[in-house]
Formats: C-alpha cells, sequence, structure tokens
DNA sequence: TACTTTATGTGAGAATTTGCACAGGACTGC
DNA sequence: GCAGTCCTGTGCAAATTCTCACATAAAGTA
C-alpha cells in the first residue's frame, strides 16, 4: 500500500459511486481517476469496484477500503484543522531557555504569559550545556555575550541588564562598606572562578586586588547565594537584589558592568503566533530590567 | 488536506529524522521529498520540521502528523493485508441469485459450501425483479432459458434439471394414472398461467388440451404446492418430488421438458478464489440433477 | 424510436513531477 | 587539525503523470 493518493482516489469513488464525480471532487480528469483504480487493483490483486454503465460501485473489497479511508480521511481533516490553527493560536509548547541566571526575571514573565495563554505549557531549559535552537530544543532562547551568529537563528537585542554591587547585612557589620572604588581594596569580594568573560567579571579583575576576590563560584546562582550569606560584595542583578531586605546596595548600576542579552529564535519558528507573541510579551514586561 | 502522499512522506521524515533516511524507504529521490515537505508545510501554514545540518526534527505540528500518520499507516497496512489475502481466500460474503423454483436444490449446496468455509456468509437471492450481476448485486447467477449474452459476464452451461409428471396420492385415488400420452386427454392438469417459454410448459400447450389444464398458477413453486395437493397432474423438479412421500411419477424424465441452466458470474468475479470454489463445489454437487 | 444525458475508456500532447549531479555545511575519528 | 562521512539544498534534464479530445455505451424522455 505505498500510494496513499490511490487510495485517496479509491475512496471517493467508493463514496461517490462514479468516476466522474469523484473527478470532480478531487479537482483532476476522470481519467486520472480511472488510472488510479486500475494502477491500485492491478497491485493489490483485487478488484476493489465493478465496472457498469451507471458508474462503478464498489466490491466487497471496496468498501472495505471505503471504511478504512473514510476514517483517514476524518483523521487528516481534522490534523489539518488543528494544524492550521496552530499557526495562528498560542496553544501547546512553549520552550524557553536561558542561563539560570536569568531564572528569577524570567519566572514570573512565563507565569504571567502562560496566565494569559491557559492552553500553553511552558518548558524553562536551564543547563549547563547550551540547548540549540537548530535542533529543535528551544523556540525562544535569552543569550548574552556577543552577537550569536547562527545562520538560522532571528537574532534580536534585548536589554542590558541592570547589575550593581550589593553586601549583605552581616557582611556590612563586620567590615563596613566602603565609600567609594578607593576603598575597594580593603574589602572582600565575590566572584567568578574562571576568567569569563562577562564584563562584570573583567570589570572585577581590573579594579580589585585578585587577593581581595575571596568567594569564587562557577556559576551566577551560586554567586547570589554567596552574597545574601555575606560572603563579600558581589554583583546582582537590581531585580535579583530587591528580593532580599538584608542587601545594601554598594555602587551601580553602571551600563559597563552588563553584557547586552539577546532574544534568539529559529528561522523556522520566528514568524509563528507563539513566539512572536511571547516576544512582545517579554520585551513589554523587561522595560524596566534595563539600566 | 488534499495530497495523502505528501502526508505519508512527511510521515516518514518524521518517524527517521532525516530526509535521506525517508528518501529510501520510500524509493524516491531525496529531493523528492524535500519538494513534499515544503509543499505540504506551505499549504498548512506551519513549519512540520525544524531543518538543521543533521537531518529534521519534527515540531510539535509535525509530531501530532507522526501520531496521525501512524495509526494510518498500520491501518492501510492492515487494509493491504486483508485485499490481498481476500482474493485468495474464500471469506466474506457470497452472493448467488437464481429463480425461486431452484431454492430447493441450491440450498442444501449452499449450506454445504458455507459449512466448508466457516468465514464466510452466504446471501441467496430470488424474487421477481433479475439481480443484476454487472451492478454488483450478486458474484454468482442461474438463469434458465437462452444464452445471456450480457457484454460483462461469463456464461457457463449448468445442467439440464430433470423434470417429470408427477400426481399425488389424493389426485390418483379419485381419478386414477394415465397409462400413456394418449389418455392425457382423461386428465387434469397443472400448468403456467402465462404462455411461458419454459420448454415443459410449452409441451403440455402441445400435448394437452387446454381445457385440461385446469389448475394454472403464476409460479413454480405455487405449482408444486398444486401438485402436492392432488389438484392436479403436474412438472416437477426430480429432485423435489423426492422429499414428497405422497407423490407418483406420471412420465419421464425427459430432456425435451427441460431447459438449459446458466451458471453466470461477472467477469470481474469469475477468477476470484471464492467464485471459482463455488463454482467447482456447485458443479460437482449437482451432478445427479442432470436428466 | 430517435434524441439527450450521463457515464466509462483510450490515444496523443502538455504539464507537472521526479531523478541526477553537484555544492555546501556539520559532525566523527584518527 | 584534517580527511571522511552523512546530511540538506538547488538547477536542469528526463520521465512520468495528467489533461484534452473524442469514441462508445447505456438509460431516461418526449
Amino acid at each position: 500500500m505505498d500510494n496513499w493518493d490511490e487510495v485517496r482516489t479509491a475512496y471517493q469513488v467508493a463514496r461517490l459511486g462514479t468516476v466522474s464525480g469523484a473527478a470532480e471532487v478531487l479537482g483532476v480528469h476522470h481519467a486520472t481517476v480511472i488510472r488510479h483504480i486500475d494502477a491500485l487493483e492491478g497491485r493489490l490483486g483485487v478488484k476493489l469496484f465493478q465496472r457498469h454503465a451507471r458508474g462503478y460501485t464498489a466490491t466487497e473489497a471496496g468498501q472495505d477500503l471505503l471504511q478504512v479511508a473514510q476514517t483517514t480521511d476524518d483523521q487528516f481533516s481534522q490534523l489539518a484543522g488543528r494544524l492550521k490553527g496552530r499557526g495562528a493560536s498560542v496553544t501547546g509548547e512553549l520552550t524557553v531557555t536561558s542561563l539560570a541566571t536569568f531564572s528569577p526575571m524570567l519566572a514570573p514573565v512565563l507565569a504571567a504569559f502562560r496566565e494569559e495563554h491557559p492552553e500553553l505549557t511552558v518548558r524553562y531549559l536551564t543547563g549547563d550545556r547550551l540547548f540549540r535552537l537548530e535542533y529543535g530544543e528551544a523556540h525562544v532562547a535569552i543569550r548574552a555575550g556577543s552577537v550569536p551568529d547562527q545562520p538560522d537563528n532571528v537574532v534580536q537585542p534585548f536589554v542590558r541588564q541592570a547589575l550593581a554591587l550589593y553586601a549583605a547585612d552581616f557582611y556590612a557589620e563586620r567590615h563596613g562598606l566602603p565609600k567609594d572604588e578607593s576603598e575597594f581594596g580593603d574589602h572582600f569580594f565575590i566572584g567568578h572562578d574562571a576568567e569569563t568573560r562577562a564584563p562584570f567579571n573583567m570589570w572585577l579583575r581590573e579594579h580589585v586586588p585578585n587577593d581581595n576576590i575571596v568567594y569564587r563560584t562557577s556559576d551566577n546562582r551560586s554567586m547570589e547565594d554567596g552574597v545574601v550569606a555575606g560572603a563579600g560584595i558581589g554583583f546582582l542583578p537590581v531585580k535579583v537584589a530587591e528580593r532580599y531586605s538584608n542587601l545594601t546596595k554598594v555602587a551601580g548600576p553602571r551600563p559597563e558592568w552588563s553584557a547586552p542579552l539577546w532574544l534568539v529564535t529559529h528561522v523556522d519558528l520566528h514568524r509563528t503566533a507563539k513566539v512572536q507573541s511571547f516576544l512582545t510579551f517579554l520585551k513589554a514586561a523587561s522595560k524596566d530590567w534595563e539600566v
């Protein structure tokens, strides 16, 4: 059964009883219909129809085919309806990926977006490895650093996340707070373990003696925990710091500390209503994240 | 969704994950597969796959299609199996039609045939109107009279049904029995009401005075009832008369009384195993019906 | 009975579809 | 780091498929 179109033709003939009628419904010439039927019967070795002057009547075999193809037709119609609707509606899954750092900012946005579209399921992926849009792992990615230049990706600038230096009350009680940069040498800082190219980290390496960076973490979330615990002065997104009552802003936010963020989507999905709808929603929600 | 082959192509791509793999399975060039997918996506307005260098991964829409097409493929495979098998096996329906006269002879044959093929359903049609093979109303017809010459019918000679003249005991007691044809003028006969072309009826009109044909019926079955009830001397098939204990054979059987019977099948169904099987069975069973 | 309508069936040209060849990109293993 | 392999993608020629036109046959109708 390796030609589904012939089955479809036979289905219409069985349904309508005439070759001409089937040809009209299918939008082809009646000769085509005859050839399809002949080919199908020849391949199966069974007569599907009895030919007579008034048309074609289905044999048992033809009636069997009629029933099967009937359900197939129904299912395909439903499928087509779903698929066509899907392009225009915001349903199904929306998969977003970013560095774990942005989770606190993104979570409320995703929650609110899902609230607006009850039929939507949100998947938010963060992890060590980069989830790849070109393999369909995510619809939208939020990336930091230099402009991603994957060929099939649609990249647009997002916000520059406002970063500032914070210290916990616990730290301030024991070490005081620096009045300005000149006193940084007398304080302890929290930084990245690796020499990342994150602007704030590069700034830290330049302006703070290495020995004063006493608490080093491998990811930004642990850095946050360090700051809150009073392990030292460290960089936090303003939006994150606002959630803690025991933090004092030491300096900033400054534009040069933050890296530009990028919204990345796969070209195939970029123009879908779902992705577009989310992008506009995200941009609106992120207006006050800016430095 | 008016091109089922494209759905089938998309199904294989979704299943295998690559265009090349799908092309190999489908036995077409991979360029064809790509064009099918593009056409389908274009028509639906939805991306079914995300293209990347390692192949195609199905989007949600593609996975939806995969599921639907999966079941379709299964059902078509099963259908193909049934259909191919049907040509070779004796299952489903067997529809036989004849004049009601032959019902007593045919019934035991049909019953025995069905016994041999438990999966078979027998439909035996008799009626005033002729059931037409070319419209698929029956697989096999038993016809009397001159050779049917419908173009699409396969006609082969059947038996000449042995007919004889019978009288019931009730009649014999009251009127005696004729020794030979010369005494027919002193007896009462049962005949057809209309001037049918049945040989026995034509013989009756020639050899028996019209006034002696006192019981006239419109169908052969009523004629049988008339003979059994002793309304007169009448023609009965030998096989039918054998079933009654109160009948005495008056004359015959004679070849000139019986019309040749024909086995007729439609050319499209003639070579199927089911029809062939029934024809041989019927011929074997009818050997002793002959004159 | 002849005429109209509505079917199927078939050969030849037109149109679409398909296959081929080659290009280009990405991963793998040495 | 580099060759080999396995993908997708596209222009062009070949092949198949489709359409058109006409023939034929049966059933309804005046």
